[in-house]
DNA sequence: CTAAACCCTCCCCCGTAGGGGAGAGTCAAG
DNA sequence: CTTGACTCTCCCCTACGGGGGAGGGTTTAG
């Protein structure tokens, strides 16, 4: 399989795969004879992987980690399960920074709705946003 | 003022004043005849009213907007509160999204601690994540 | 007088996940 | 024989908010 095939099959793009390459995602591809990249079918699995755990937030970096594990002959199952742990209480916390901001956003909603906003003097800029401490 | 006394004033870094002026928060600052960059008190007012409003979520480009209608000799109060409102609500799809995949990613927890790691196969890298669709 | 502490400009660097395009080679069909 | 569709490497670019350091000039206290 060329480049563009695998490229097609697993929806990413051409770009995307020499990248993967580059950071180590996948090992460097055979080359036929002119130089271009050659694939076995089973690199699609591996590309059809990449994007699953892209989609649950591993980043490339862990997700090439993840397939070290695999390289070893060994199974990444348990590191998985630590890194989606991590990555949910990561999350957890992030979420309950973002509602913190997003109640401080709403009070000064408010806040701007009640002002009066001739009153704004240029020394603050602007008298909505209150000063941090 | 000279650049260290107003960046040790206003809690941030000499190089983030130099970057302000670059990007437009601070207008080109006045010159000493040795070429040293010259303040007056209110432009600590600007960096202050500048922390706070990275505090709730604006980029140094919107802060730049707020502060362009002041140059104008408008007030920005109007604009303000659309930045406001719309971070907020930009907040609320977002929020939406991490609560979304923190879901996925119980699930996964649980699977993952179901599943017997002797029979992930290497074909699908770990068989915890699931192909996306 | 000298050393520390400032200040200046200029340019490259971080992370993330690739995208854009130059300039060149290759291959199949018409 | 040429045209279009692939492919190759290499290097720069994106957003964001600056940080690091080179290589210089200035000032101020001891």
């Amino acid at each position: 399989m060329r480049i563009g095939d695998i490229a097609h099959r697993a929806s990413v793009s051409v770009k995307t795969i020499r990248h993967y390459e580059r950071i180590g995602i996948l090992a460097p591809a055979e080359r036929e004879s002119n130089g271009y990249r050659s694939y076995e079918p089973e690199v699609l699995d591996r590309l059809i992987f990449t994007r699953s755990a892209q989609a649950i937030g591993l980043t490339l970096g862990e997700i090439r980690e993840v397939i070290a594990f695999r390289e070893r002959g060994e199974t990444p199952c348990a590191h998985v399960l630590d890194l989606i742990e991590q990555r949910a209480s990561e999350l957890t916390e992030r979420i309950a920074e973002l509602e913190a901001l997003r109640a401080d956003l709403n009070t000064l909603t408010q806040r701007g709705r009640d002002l009066d906003p001739t009153a704004c003097s240029p020394t603050s800029i602007c008298h909505i946003i209150p000063p941090t401490p």
